[in-house]
Parts: structure tokens; sequence; C-alpha cells
RNA sequence: GCCCACGUAGCUCAGCAGGAUAGAGCAACGGUUUCCUAAACCGUAGGUCACAGGUUCGAAUCCUGUCGUGGGUACCA
């Protein structure tokens, strides 16, 4: 519907020169009598022009060659809004649109040809994933998949670093739980490892092997652990829907010598120096508040060299568009990467990095701090179970990411039948169980018959259904994927409403067909939502 | 101290490319089922959009400051 207003206005800008070049919005209003649509240009216009808002609203009026079949009327109201009236024939011609299309309805081709990847989770494997996690795992997929609904094709990555310090302690922690099951006493470290994951581990690896592994080094140990842990995380993913086209492991880099490759190109550009020991990038030289240390005096590189070199192959890959997903606490992490690949001369536009805010736990009032080393964290699989998949994508996807996320695990748990999600999905099986009963009383849909829709919660409802695939757009163009969230929500909304007030089995048989096509388009719309967001959609509740 | 995000109904949060009377869910109260699934619908009540300035014809939305919350500010990632 705003497609055919912007083309008006194209149009229109050859016949007022002021118009053209202009930034145009057109939004809903919030009332409806104020039309469909509606733009505030005149009042925007009145600087320019020195003319009262109203007066530019009509002499813009006056000009607009319209389709009558489309647009019913065009009205100025207020101080000078444009307010636009759709024809309910016109609004009633998506139906047959939506069933045409299916389940490509709302995919779009402006991004065909282009690729991208999606770095997530990215989380170390010492531990089980937490709850934590999860919102960076279930943001990251949808993002994922909406890009994909906007033409990408996209990659999901994820990244880690299986050496380190971190890493050795989990080692010796599983060696020590390991000798403790051989019989040698110990005392285990209060900074190591505690959780209950590497006991379990460490007993599979008893009753494999008995004490035969006892005189094996640590990172023997290290090796078990990584993998046993990756196979957990791995498995977790799929738990929610989640499948990683590519684990990218930090240590490849210095296999390949691409560290040292961009250790030599700062150098090279006379961009890092030695102090005390350690390796400098003059990140001053860039803009930046201080300069950072690249390799320890200890010769360990920081976070910062892998991270730039990892960056680049992302470059090397060539995607169009390379979008990475942090919490909150590595925003600090990244301005420095951004600045050293610019210096390096990559094109850091096509670097798209989102953080997300934590999501802090709640049990009842109390605040649960989590750590994956002290193990008092709550495992994403035990959410899993406790409150199921759907429940869990559609809980760290319904709000914004950049708002703090606090999830009470008592209300989760006893309320977890009160979700909205049920209330998308019964708006799924209530329309499938409909087309059923229609089928058994040999009523067919005809969607040709579009036009005999024309009460008020029809129209409003195929509104809803026109802007799916401009939501789509623009929740992805912006990062947003809770905006689907919220728009299944309405459109949800919108056909209960629309259940109550009419009738689709027992009413005159011609309007039974037209709105039975108009209930497939629904379930169509919430069916591809509901895909996009990765949950399901239930033919019975 | 400095940097980033956030502060909207009792609770959890939308709204924030400036627009017309600030919304939803939950919780509270009341109503709707001889009729396609009541996991639904309708209604009542609930607000100084943290606070104070500023920009603007117009500010929850943009800017500045204050307070509060979370995160960061390491030769941890």
């Amino acid at each position: 519907m705003k497609d055919y207003i912007i083309s008006l206005f194209n149009k229109l800008s050859e016949k007022l020169e002021y118009i053209a070049g202009l930034d145009l919005t057109f939004s809903a209003p919030a009332q409806e009598t104020h039309g469909d649509l509606s733009t505030n240009v005149a009042m925007t216009l009145t600087k320019k022009l020195r003319k009262n808002p109203r007066q530019i609203a009509a002499e813009i009026t006056d000009a607009l060659d319209y389709d009558e079949r489309i647009i019913s009327k065009i009205e100025i109201a207020g101080p000078g809004f444009i307010n636009f009236f759709f024809n309910p024939e016109y609004v009633a011609s998506i139906v047959p649109v939506i069933i045409r299309e299916g389940e490509n309805y709302g995919r779009s081709v402006i991004n065909n040809g282009k690729s991208a990847i999606v770095e997530f989770v990215s989380a170390n494997p010492t531990g089980p994933l937490t709850v934590g996690h999860g919102r960076n795992a279930v943001i990251g997929d949808t993002i994922a998949t909406m890009l994909e609904w906007t033409g990408y094709k996209v990659d999901r990555e994820y990244y880690f670093n299986n050496a380190g310090r971190q890493m050795r302690i989990l080692g010796e922690s599983l060696r020590l739980r390991y000798m403790a099951l051989c019989g040698e006493e110990n005392e285990f470290p209060e900074e190591y490892y505690q959780g209950e994951y590497l006991v379990d581990i460490a007993r599979s690896l008893f009753e494999r092997e008995g004490d035969s592994l006892k005189n094996n080094e640590v990172s023997f140990f290290k090796d078990i652990a990584e993998r046993e842990i990756f196979r957990d995380i791995e498995n977790t993913l799929s738990n929610i829907n989640i499948k990683m086209k590519s684990f990218f492991n930090e240590h490849s880099l210095y296999e390949d010598g691409k560290i040292e490759e961009v250790l030599k190109s700062f150098q090279e550009k006379n961009l890092s120096y030695e102090k005390e020991g350690a390796k400098w990038l003059k990140l001053t030289e860039l803009g930046m508040e201080q300069d950072k240390v690249m390799v320890k005096s200890t010769g360990e590189p920081t976070y910062r060299l892998p991270d730039i070199a990892y960056h680049i192959t992302k470059f090397e890959r060539e995607y169009d568009l390379i979008v990475d997903l942090f919490g909150s606490d590595h925003a600090a992490t990244y301005p420095d990467v951004m600045a050293a690949l610019k210096a390096l001369g990559y094109d850091t536009e096509k670097v798209k990095v989102l953080i997300h805010q934590f999501v802090t736990i709640m049990e009842g009032k109390e605040v649960v701090k989590m750590s994956t080393r002290k193990a008092n964290f709550i495992t994403l699989d035990e959410l899993t179970e406790e409150v199921g998949r759907d429940v869990v994508r559609y809980f760290f996807i319904m709000r914004g990411i950049s708002s703090h996320l606090n999830f009470d695990l008592q209300l989760a748990k006893k309320h977890s039948d009160e979700n909205p999600v049920f209330y998308l999905q019964y708006a799924h099986a209530r329309i499938c169980s409909i087309l059923r009963m229609a089928d058994k009383e040999g009523l067919e849909p005809d969607d040709s018959l579009y036009r005999l829709l024309t009460a008020p919660s029809e129209i409003t409802l195929m509104k809803k259904l026109h802007q799916f695939p401009g939501e789509i757009l623009y929740s992805t163009s912006g990062f947003e994927p809770h905006r689907i969230a919220n728009y299944l929500e309405e459109l949800a909304a919108l056909f209960h409403k629309f259940y109550t007030e009419c009738r689709i089995i027992g009413v005159e048989k011609d309007l039974s067909s037209a709105r039975m096509a108009l209930a497939i388009a629904v379930q169509t719309v919430l069916k591809n939502g509901l895909g996009i967001l990765g949950l399901s959609a239930p033919d019975r509740m």
C-alpha cells in the first residue's frame, strides 16, 4: 500500500518541484478516522515555502493523480496531515496474492546474489551453554533467517578459542576429577571449574578406561573436555533448532600464519611498537583513546590480534555483509578491532556489530548471578526441557535486543501456559481446525471472491496482511527481530477478533468460500512468520 | 573518573526515521459459550513516559545535565 503512495509522490515531483528529493515519511495513524496512511510533508515544508501547512497540503492533494480503485479518499486534517484512505476492494485483493505466493509471501529479492555471515554464540568450550547464551543464540539465528528472507545467502558461524589459560584450567580440572576416581586424594582448588559436568566426563572416562590414563598430560584431558563439551553445546543448540554452518577455531589462525601476517602488516604500516617486552598497537594514531597490547610480554597474543586476523578471514571469504553478535560484556572490544581493520584497508562498512544486553535471571525476587567457573548457572538445556523449545525461542526474541531483560524462572515455569507464544500458535491451530471442519462440510475456499470481504474486522485484518513483507524488510534492515514477534501478536489478535465477529461456516456459500480464503491467507502469514522466528506452527493444540 | 546501553501502568515490556487522545501481555475487577477450539473475545481500573533544562509549530522519541540500574574500562575473552 505504501509503495503505491510513494509512486504517486514520485510522479508528483515532476509537477511540484519542491517535492523532489524530499525525505517522505508515511505512517499508519493511531486512529482509524485518520485514514490508513498519513504523511506530514506539508508541515515539514512550511519553513521552506513560507506558507500555511494546510495550504501546502491542499496544493499537493490537488496535484495528486491517483487511481480511485486503489484510493477511496484523501483528506487534509489537523495541522496539515494528508490522510489516505484505501479502497476496501483493493485491500481485499491481497488475499489471492498471499494464496498464490504461499510460503514465499514475505520474501524479497533485494539482496539476491549477496552473501552474509552471522557470527554468534561463540562461547568458549569451558562448560554447557547457559540461559545467558540463549539470548545470543536465538537472536543470532533469527537475524540469519531474516537476512535469508531478504535474499542473502547466509552462513552461521561459531568462533571459539580452545587455547589459553582458561582452557588449561579446564584440562587440569578434569584431570583432578579423574585422578580422584583413580583413588588419588587431591584438593580441588576454588578457582577451578566446579561444574558437575566435568565430574560426569571424568566418570565416563574412568568407566571406559579404568585408571590407565593416569599418566597423561593436562593437554590430553583438555582435549577430551573440549570434545565432550562441544558435543554438548551442539546438542543444546540443536534442541532449540539452531544449526551452525561452521565452527571457526581461533587456533587455526596461528597454524595458517595469519597472526604473523597481521603483525607484519602493522609493522609495515608503522602502527606497532615494543614497550616493556610487549608489542603494542598504536590505536591513538587511529583516533582511539589509548594504545593497547597485542602481544603480551609472555609471548601470548591478547584477544585483539586473533580477532583482527579472524575478521580478515571474513573479508577474504568475500561476504557482502558481516554480522557480529555480542553480549554487552564484549562491547568494549570491537571498536579497537574495527579501527585496526580499517587501518589495514578493509571496508568496515560491511561489518555490522550488534550488541545485545544481558538477561538478568531472577528466582522470585532474587537475582541469580551466574558463572561458568563457579557452576552456579542454569543451563540452556535445563530451561528448554522445562518450558520447551518454542517458549525459549520466543522469550528471547520478543524484546528489543538493547533492552535489559528480566527472566523470572519461577514465573516461566509456573505460568508457561500464559506465554504469548501460545497465543500465536493458537491462532494458527484455530485456523487449521476451522478449515478441517469446513472441508468436512464440503466447503471450498475461493480467493477470487475477495470482494465479498467487507466487514470492518475483515478489512483491518487484511490491512495487517498487507504489511507483512514491509515489516520483514524494515525489521531486517534495522536488525530488530522482535518486531516480527510484535507484528505476529497483532496479526493474531486481529484474527481472533475476526473470528468472534464473522462466522466462516454457516453463512452464505460464497461468503463462506471468501472467508476460508482469508483464513488461509492469515494461516500462511502466521506460518511464515513463526518460521522466521524458528517456531513451530501447530495444526492443533 | 571515563565509555556504552537502559529507566514508559502493580509486574514484564512495545512504541523512539519527532506528529493527532501514550499501548500490549500478565496481575485486579466485571461480562460473553444451545453457535467454526473460551489457550478466545468485550469492558472497568491503572501513567508527572526517572528528574531538570533545551531545540521545535509539535518531544516518550532529538540535545545537555542530574539521579538510578546493568555492562565495560586489564599484558582476561
